[in-house]
RNA sequence: GGGCGCUUAGCUCAGUUGGGAGAGCACCAGCUCGACAAGCUGGGGGUCACUGGUUCGAGCCCAGUAGCGCCCACCA
């Protein structure tokens, strides 16, 4: 007594890990810079080192591994560079939140040691998205695992900060920044966002000093007022054209302000007089600097207000400043008038809290000189962005750009190579002779450092064989969200300080979001973790359906792309299976078509492996993905494999064309196509270094139109049946040659004299028969005449929808002759067909 | 205020140079057949957002409208 045959099924999670571990002691990812064959390497964008896999870091090192394996199995030596990012303020952030649920503040350690800590975290923690990748199935190299705070890494940001300094680059300034209040540091414009608040705008009335009367502002942050050091008005407003030059006294506090004309006031906005607060206020800042106008801060770097702000008010937080200020002008009787009003306000995206603009001593970088020939880089096609319209992004944001704000009030990153003795300042990467140096305690702005990310990993500015091998890259590949932080910044340092782009293609992929539309984000709840998926369907699973879903646009996440990367897995496996059943191989070299069905597929994978091929040069995956999934399933599988069962192709060529396909997959899929690889027999080495040539055989044309002869033929038998209900099991035999399919349905004779032709039309074009059998089904004349009537009606719509395109002279006249033709053909084709079905109507009534 | 993108089946999305609209999931019907029930076969389902234009012919090209999303700019 035998049970119920079980298929062995694929069990990635038993199946991965194995192969994993096998990639890496054979060192498929690991990079010779003495191999002789072409270089093609890739540097990861650096995740967070304290991060976890998301799943857009799936999508997008699922991309480059697809990019590595292809160029590694083309015969390229590729380098996939490895690493982690330092990442200032998100890294400090969770270690002082670490330490919070101690009820320790960093305070209470000190720099030195809570910077320690910060080593200890990394040290334990640092290493889990690295074992995540692995898991995903990326073949970096990660022997040469780097860090943004490695020694070498240190040195080379230090050397650049240096070397930027001493061409006026960059420079110590007291200026306007994006204070964060929350994080206690500057930040640069890039990491604020701006959100939609209601606020209350509020007209406050300020005396003129000769006692003639007064001028009204508007403003939302009336505890600014406090810092106020003019009142501009615009030079063509007649309403107060006669102020200009006169003075007004500031409420609250008495000081004298003048009143100005600039440009820059709105006549249209508020009351058409604007209250100056240079220190509080890009445009009033700006405009101050124009006229020459004195800055009082109001508002500390503590997010509180100064003494500045006068006994009154100091220590107060801005919003409790706010409502105070508004009483005592009240009591005053100086407001004017309270309206709602909704804009626009800036918050920091680290720590979410309302960015309070102040003027401050920070260092910038002067972008502008480094832009002009990463401008040029794109302009001229040196980096290419695919698709092509980040370029014009790149180039809009670039020719705009603007000062970059470096220096951040942070523990954790790379201090400033910056030294101070009293009014003395040096820039080095050692502190200078003599005693009472200090240095600077301020980090640089995180992205400064991972703007070095593709020469500082490979030892620059040593003149490593790695550098010298390796660089410049190939291929960046990203999301949109950080072209200007990092991607411009990248190609800015990397051709100031190598004289070369630091990579020639620009790959941006699909942001994928939550199902539902909204951003992903762990804070809202609509995150997905990629491990649940891999433990869910497994790695090659989630590789190929964060493909299928990686179009150019957004996309949301849909985990019925994962489901149909599983069926493929599935369908893959079970394939190498059958052909291994059937003796088919694999390192057989070239195999001579034994039949039309091995032509075909010969045909069918040289033109799935040349379209390939095509989408992996324009980078479009997607497509790759959806190519590989229908010439496996649709073709190979449904197919080519059914007619190896009937006898109709030889296993030599199933194990051919498989083989051909398991390469062509395996970059996509490389876990499933190794397990399989290893089962055929005559294979030999991993999968992942297969360099057989894959040069595409010749197309043949002829076996494809016969074979797509043979397919509407049989798919109008499979119709045919299963509209009469017959038994599904009535056997569909097929004999391709020389030119066509015989088939034998033994229920064929079930129908109705006459009607074989209309079926299978392609069939018995040239007086093949179909080989009958015994009827097994009686036929319900009802049934019958119901299909022939849809039938009837279907050819009678054919009919006039032919005739019709015919009737119009302009078609004919211009259309290409091979279309009228087929026109013509199909109203003498569904003529009879009309003709024919109308007499075994008429027959059966 | 400027720029970019999107709108195709119930859902999520493909759709090459303009020549009879596709996939996965969901749904209906039938199938445990010696690769595969994580499966197979057949089927139903679409005003390609809307309006106009170009063309013999438009999901695709052009103009406009509406809705949604993103980026930049940052009139207090």
């Amino acid at each position: 007594m035998s049970g119920p045959r079980r298929a062995e099924r694929f069990e990635p999670a038993e199946v991965e890990p194995r192969w994993t571990a096998a990639w890496e002691e054979a060192g498929v990812g690991h990079a010779d810079p003495s191999s002789d064959r072409p270089p093609y390497t890739i540097a990861i964008p650096p995740p967070n080192v304290t991060g976890a896999l998301h799943i857009g870091h799936a999508l997008n090192n699922t991309i480059q591994d697809v990019l590595i394996r292809a160029h590694r199995m083309a015969g390229f030596e590729t380098f996939w560079i490895c690493g982690t990012d330092h990442a200032g303020i998100a890294t400090q952030a969770v270690v002082e939140k670490a330490l919070a649920a101690e009820g320790i503040r960093r305070e209470d350690l000190g720099r030195e040691e809570f910077v320690r800590r910060v080593w200890e975290w990394k040290e334990e923690y640092g290493g889990r998205i690295i074992d995540q990748l692995k898991r995903l199935g990326c073949t970096l190299d990660y022997a040469r695992e780097r860090f943004t705070m490695d020694d070498a890494y240190v040195a080379a940001v230090l050397e650049v900060f240096v070397a930027l300094h001493a061409k006026g680059y960059i420079s110590r300034d007291r200026y306007i920044v994006n204070w964060d209040p929350g994080l206690g540091s500057a930040i640069s414009d890039l990491e604020v966002e701006d959100r939609e608040v209601t606020d209350t705008l509020v007209r406050i009335a300020y005396p003129l000093a000769d006692g003639s009367g007064e001028v009204v502002v508007a403003t939302v942050r009336p505890e600014t007022m406090l810092g106020d050091t003019a009142v501009a008005v615009n030079p063509g407003d007649e309403r107060y054209r006669h102020l200009i030059g006169r003075t007004a006294i500031l409420p609250l506090v008495g000081r004298e302000l003048p009143i100005l004309g600039d440009e820059h006031v709105d006549p249209e906005f508020g009351t058409g007089a604007l209250k100056i607060t240079p220190a509080h206020d890009p445009n009033d800042f700006e405009i101050a600097r124009r006229h020459d106008l004195p800055a009082v801060g109001v508002i500390g770097e503590d997010g509180r207000m100064t003494p500045e702000a006068g006994k009154r008010y100091a220590a107060l937080t801005p919003a409790e400043a706010a409502d105070r200020v508004m009483a005592d002008l009240r009591e005053q009787g100086l407001v004017r008038g309270e309206e709602p009003y909704t804009h626009t306000v800036p918050f920091s995206h680290r720590s979410g809290a309302r960015v309070e603009p102040l003027v401050s001593l920070q260092w910038f970088c002067d972008m502008s000189r480094l832009a002009a020939p990463a401008i040029a880089a794109v302009e001229e096609g040196r980096v290419r962005f695919h698709p092509a319209k980040w370029g014009d992004v790149y180039l809009a944001w670039m020719r705009e750009i603007r000062p970059w704000c470096i220096s951040r009030q942070l523990w954790w990153g790379h201090q400033l190579p910056v030294w101070y003795r009293g009014e003395e300042t040096y820039v080095g990467r050692e502190a200078p002779d003599g005693d009472g140096w200090e240095r600077d305690p301020d980090v640089l702005d995180t992205w400064f450092s991972s703007a070095l990310w593709p020469f500082a990993t490979l030892g620059w500015p040593e003149r490593t064989p790695e550098l010298e091998r390796f660089y410049p890259t190939q291929v960046l590949s990203t999301a949109r969200d950080i072209i200007f932080l990092w991607v411009a910044r990248m190609v800015m340092m990397g051709i100031e300080f190598t004289r070369e782009e630091p990579f020639a293609d620009v790959a941006i992929h699909a942001v994928v979001q939550a199902p539902d539309g909204r951003r992903m984000s762990k804070s809202l709840g609509t995150g997905i973790d990629p491990m649940d998926e891999i433990e869910r369907h497994g790695a090659d699973a989630l590789r190929f359906g964060l493909l299928m879903m990686s179009s150019t646009q957004d996309v949301r996440f849909s985990r019925e792309r994962i489901d149909q990367g599983r069926q493929l897995v599935t369908k893959l496996w079970n394939a190498v299976r059958l052909v291994v059943e059937r003796g088919g191989r694999a390192g057989a070299g070239p195999v001579e078509p034994a039949s039309l069905a091995d032509r075909w597929i010969a045909s069918r994978v040289a033109d799935a492996v040349e379209r390939g091929a095509g989408h992996l040069d324009r980078f479009e995956l997607a497509q790759l993905a959806d190519l590989v999934y229908h010439v496996v399933f649709d073709e190979y599988c449904d197919w080519y494999l059914e007619l190896l069962k009937a006898g109709e192709a030889s296993p030599e060529m199933a194990g051919a064309a498989l083989e051909q396909l398991l390469a062509l997959a395996h970059p996509l899929m490389p876990f499933v196509t190794e397990e399989g690889w290893s089962r055929l027999p005559g294979a030999t080495g991993l999968m992942a270094v297969h360099t057989a040539p894959r040069t595409p055989g010749p197309r043949d044309e002829a076996a494809e139109a016969e074979m797509a002869a043979v397919q509407e033929a049989v798919t109008a038998l499979r119709g045919y049946r299963s509209r009469r209900g017959l038994p599904p099991r009535a056997p569909l035999l097929m004999d391709p040659a020389p030119h066509l399919a015989v088939v034998a349905l033994d229920w064929v004779e079930a129908a109705p004299e006459g009607e074989r032709e209309g079926l299978v039309p392609t069939l018995l074009g040239d007086g093949r028969s179909i080989g009958v059998g015994p009827a097994r089904e009686a036929v319900d004349p009802e049934v019958e005449r119901a299909r022939l009537a849809d039938e009837l009606a279907a050819a009678e719509s054919e009919l006039a929808r032919a005739e019709a395109k015919l009737g119009n002279a302009a078609f004919v006249e211009r259309a290409p002759a091979h279309l009228v033709d087929a026109e013509r053909e199909k109203v003498e084709r569904y003529g009879a067909e009309r003709d024919s079905l109308a007499a075994r109507l008429a027959a059966l009534q």
